[in-house]
This record gives C-alpha cells, structure tokens and sequence, in this order.
DNA sequence: CTGAAAGCGCTTACAG
DNA sequence: CTGAAAGCGCTTACAG
C-alpha cells in the first residue's frame, strides 16, 4: 500500500540501504547513484516511514511537554517557545494540558513514559508534583519548569526567580514610602509573598499574615473580592500587591467602586506583565517575569541532553525579574507613618 | 538496557506472545497464566514500547492538531478541548502552532506526513490552506476546522456560521434602530462582514464599503485605531460592530477618549465572546461563537473515521453562533434618519 | 562506495 | 488456551 523504501530500491536499481544512506548521508554515496535515488524518491512521492526508524534508531524526534492549561498568556507563550526551538532543531511536539487534575496528570504521565520521547518538560508544579516517582525508570532526560515550589533534587529546574520578583514589588513600594501595605495572593503563590516581605523587613518593617489576602480563583472577580476585603480589614492601606496580574486587575476595578483614585490614594503592582494587561487603566506597574527566555533555557537544556545522551546538568537555574514601573503606583500619602504590628 | 516482553515473559515461564495477549486482551488467556505474568510485569515495572507497537499496528494513537497560534483565547479553548477528547479515547495530541507563518506550515506539515500520526486536524485557514495539496497522498484521515474562508471540497469541515454571526450582530443594532453604523474588521473576515451586511440589507439599507475600517492587527490598540478612524469618518454614526472582541475593546477606549457614552452615545458588538472580555466596561455585547462545540465534533468526527478506517463523511457541519446581549448596546439616539448611501 | 544480514520490540494469523 | 514464525519498515555494523 504505501510505498516504502524497498520500493525505492527497486525502482532506482540499488538495494534498500543505499537507499538509507542517500537519507540520512550517513554514508557517502555515489552522486550518480545518489541522483537516480532521488530521482526514484520524487517519482514514487516516498516519504520515509518515522515509527520505523524511531523503532530503530530509538529515537522519536519526539519532545513531551507538560502544562497546567494553555489558556493562560503565561503558559500559552511558554508552550509557543518551546515549540519553536524544537521546530528549528526538528522535533516535534507532545502536549499534555493537566488542567489543576492531577489524576488526568498521572495517566498521561503514565501513558507517556514508554518509549514515545526522546525528553520530557514539565512546566508547572500544581498537577505533576506528586506524580514524579513515576519517572523513576524513565530513559529519557526530564526537566521541570515554572516551579514555584521546592522542586525534587533528582531534576534539573530552569525557573523564575519568585522570590526576588515579590521582593521587586516590595521594594518598589518601600521606596515610594509605603507602610500599609497589603497583599493579593494566589493560594500558591508564596514565594513572592515571602520576597515581598523580605523587601519591608530591610527596613524594621512586617506585613503581617493579615495583611495577606488569598484569592482562591486567579480571576479578576477574586482580586475584586481579595482586594475589597483588604480594604475593609485596613482602610488606611496605602498599596497592595497582586502576585498576579490578574488579580491587580481586579484590584483596580475594587479601588473604582470604593471611590480610591489609582494611584494617588492607592498604588497598585502587578506581578507577571501579562499581555492582557496592556488595556489596563491605569496602566499597571508590574514585575516582568521572562517567561519566554526560561523556556527557552528549558528546552535547550533539555535537547542539549538528548543529543549528547547525558543527563542534563543537574542544577537549579532562576531567571531574573524586572520590575516595570508605569501608572499605578505613586508615592505614598502624606499621613502618620504607623508601621504595621 | 530497557526491560522488554520478551523479559516478561522469561520470567513468568512463558513466551512473549502470551505476555502480547495477557496486555493487548485480544486473545483469553487462563487466569492462572495471566496472573504470573501481571506479577511479572510489575516486578519487573514493564511498559510496552509504543514505538515497536506502533509499527506492528500500523497505527500511533496520536492525532495532529496544526493551530495558528495558542495564545488566544479562541485557539486555546479549541486546543484544550481537542486534548480533551483525545485523552478520553487514549489518544496522544501531536501540537503544530504555524503562527502566521506559511513556510513554517508547510514545514511541519510535510515533517508529519510520514506515518507518525493517525489523524489530522486541522483548524484555522490562515497558513496552511496554500500547502493542503501536501496532504495529496496522505493515508490518514483529515478534518479541517474554525474555518472561515471558501473550504477546499476534498476534506470535511467543522466550523462557525460566520455568516449568521456578522447577521445577528447586525440584526440586533438595526432592531435597535441603528441606520448609520460602521464595522471594524480584521483583513481576513470579510464573512462576518457580509452577514452583518446582509442584516441591514433586509431593510434595504447598504453598509457603505467605506464604513468598513480595517484593523491589521487583532489588537486593542488596532480597534482603537480602526473606531478612531471610523467616527472622524462618519461622526454621526451610532452604532459600530467589531468582527473580534479584542478590537471591540479597542473600540470602547476611543469611545471614551471621545467623549462619547456607551451606549448611549455609541452602541458597540463584539465577536467571540472571549474570556478576557469579561472585564469591560461597559459589559460587552457580542455574537458568542461554539468554539469547544465546534471542536469536539471536529475531533469527534477524526476519531470515528480513525477506528472505522474509513474517510470521514465528506460534509460541511455549520455550528450555530448566538448573540450575548449587554450592556454596550442601546436604542439608536433620536436623530434625523438618514440611511447610508 | 554498495550489498547481505541482523535486529529494533512489538502484533498477528496460524498451528497445535 | 499457548507457542513458533513471519513481518511491520527502517538502521547499523560488517563484508566486499
């Protein structure tokens, strides 16, 4: 039925592995030779066979990589990066989406680990976190990142600074001379809450756990709702923190209802300079987190391994924040200072 | 290196055929024999190689989805419905972004058409309608989907009534008693276009070519150009419809810098329905399209033709979009009617 | 530079 | 119900 290289051969007068050789040049092979191959190859539309030469080479050209959704500007731009260095180095991709379940993460996981990548990219520690020991006897290089949390030593992690990004905010705030200050917080998001706090202890000063707002959905509505609480808790807030931007936009929409004016009765930052942000009025300061670069690194990292089957470099990689000021953050009102209990 | 069934089966006394049929069910195997060899398996925590079986099968349990891109939210729900599915049937998702990119397309296209997937499928026509032809000899099944322009005949497609979806944007604002009225569109919607036009058409008014602004980019910042434009053009207009939520957005921001109320001054209709919509204020009026629907039968249609080996049902399957009503649109101003020449 | 042989790890009829 | 054989379509040493 379909044609197969045996085919070629025929017709181009040769056996089937001159065939091979005028493929993958392995070998070199006589240009006349060469040429009527070729010849045989365009007549007969032949187009080599991947699973057999996967099962024979014991490579499938072939990357597996994790993420929690695909509908985020975060994961959907580093899906595209990751996708692109592999299209320029001729692999392909195998997305799984976890989608916040990790019973659907361990099934693909599982699914996955017969032979079908040459590498594995998890990005995101919500679902697969539990599942790693699975990839105990896997013979192919993982590496994981987007990790937020403590990441299992066995692998290498290409990831973002956090803690510095929430200590960026901080820092920002402090020097604005921000005191009361409170912080919307995604549930996992603590490790740019506890950079954020690094930034006030510099200076004697504490954002208490109460002055930490959880929004469990990382909607607009939960920021609405997180950052509608942490003014009613504390009306003489001066700024807030949103460890997503998601949530700053809520907090904007919170500041209008309660009559604050961005940024002079309230300053307002950001966290991750999503692209859905750019609408935003004000225009919301916020820590540029490089997505893109990381994943970059990621995937390099991991096809560096593949090509020189080794396992990749076992280390822990962060990637630097940057802080992007623009309308929604002033200096703090002249009041009182009252640093926080 | 790698355990194999012949391993398996070592071990368990018997040879790797019976291991073959304990795993793939296709022949009874006795209790007792099955049993040895299931312990087998997990001492040895065997998994079959897919490759070697895929070879053997002839089939790969992975299906191709091509995308222009994931990062929006309408490609992104489609991706995310399409894993859906394929995950539920056992199925793999091989994931191609061409990004705007034909050459990109024609690349990818032609690295998969090697038996490396079972299925195809196919959604947006932007980049790889040109490169279809590559798909001549190709001996798995192909759907095209979320197609908007003229569909070659040879392959089934499931998409949006684009048509019906400009119609009912357009039926709404002339019940609404709009007569002047502009649209904003991207280069490649000229269907939506000529349904909105059709709408009006039916009270025998002409949306002018010239009421038709372009927008190059799917951008707020290209709606807000494109409205800006459209009301230095025709400042008595009342009414503009934006063939994509995103420039709608746009839309909303020139309406503001102009001083002018929505909706009471100006009434707005989106498209799509996107998620990053929720935000605006006003709320948005917009034509809501099935795009997980259209998908799901899409992939649905894929995978029957896959299991029954045979062509898919050469159709065109129209998924019916609906008018979201909010708060961006209102009766048209009392003011002298005057239908556009 | 070209050809004959073995093998990658499965599955699939086909005998027993 | 279980085993022996052939085959899926390539690649990879290894002779010539």
């Amino acid at each position: 039925m379909a044609t197969t290289m045996q085919d070629v051969a025929e017709r181009a007068g040769v056996t089937k592995q001159t065939v091979s050789n005028v493929i993958t040049g392995r070998v070199p092979v006589r240009p006349a030779t060469a040429a009527r191959v070729r010849a045989a190859i365009d007549e007969l539309a032949y187009t080599p066979n991947l699973v057999a030469r996967s099962l024979a080479t014991g490579t499938t050209k072939t990357v597996g990589l994790f993420v929690p959704t695909v509908a985020s500007s975060f994961y959907s731009e580093v899906v595209e990066e990751v996708e692109d260095v592999l299209e320029r180095n001729g692999y392909h991709l195998l997305l799984c989406t976890t989608r916040l379940d990790g019973e659907r993460a361990r099934r693909q996981l599982a699914g996955l680990s017969s032979r079908s990548v040459d590498a594995l990219l998890i990005a995101g520690d919500r679902d697969l976190i539990d599942h790693l020991p699975l990839l105990a006897g896997a013979r192919f290089p993982v590496v994981l990142c987007a990790w937020e949390t403590e990441a299992p030593d066995r692998y290498p992690v290409v990831t973002i600074d956090y803690e510095r990004a929430g200590f960026l905010a901080g820092r920002h705030l402090r020097e604005l001379g921000h005191r009361r200050v409170a912080v919307l917080a995604s549930p996992a998001h603590t490790v740019r809450v506890q950079g954020f706090r690094r930034a006030f202890a510099a200076d004697g000063l504490t954002v208490a756990d109460d002055a930490v707002h959880i929004a469990p959905e990382p909607t607009p509505e939960g920021g609405f709702a997180a950052a509608s609480a942490a003014l009613a808790a504390d009306p003489g807030l001066t700024a807030v923190f949103a460890t997503h931007d998601v949530l700053a936009l809520g907090a904007l929409e919170a500041a209008r209802v309660l009559g604050r004016s961005v940024p002079d009765d309230l300053s307002v930052v950001g966290h991750d300079d999503n692209a859905e942000v750019r609408l935003s009025r004000p225009a919301l300061t916020t820590v540029s987190i490089p997505k893109r670069a990381m994943a970059r690194q990621a995937v390099e990292q991991l096809l560096r391994a593949v090509t020189a089957s080794t396992a990749p470099a076992n280390s822990l990689q962060l990637l630097r924040p940057e802080l992007i000021v623009r309308d929604s953050t002033a200096a703090a009102p002249h009041r009182p200072v009252t640093a926080e209990a």
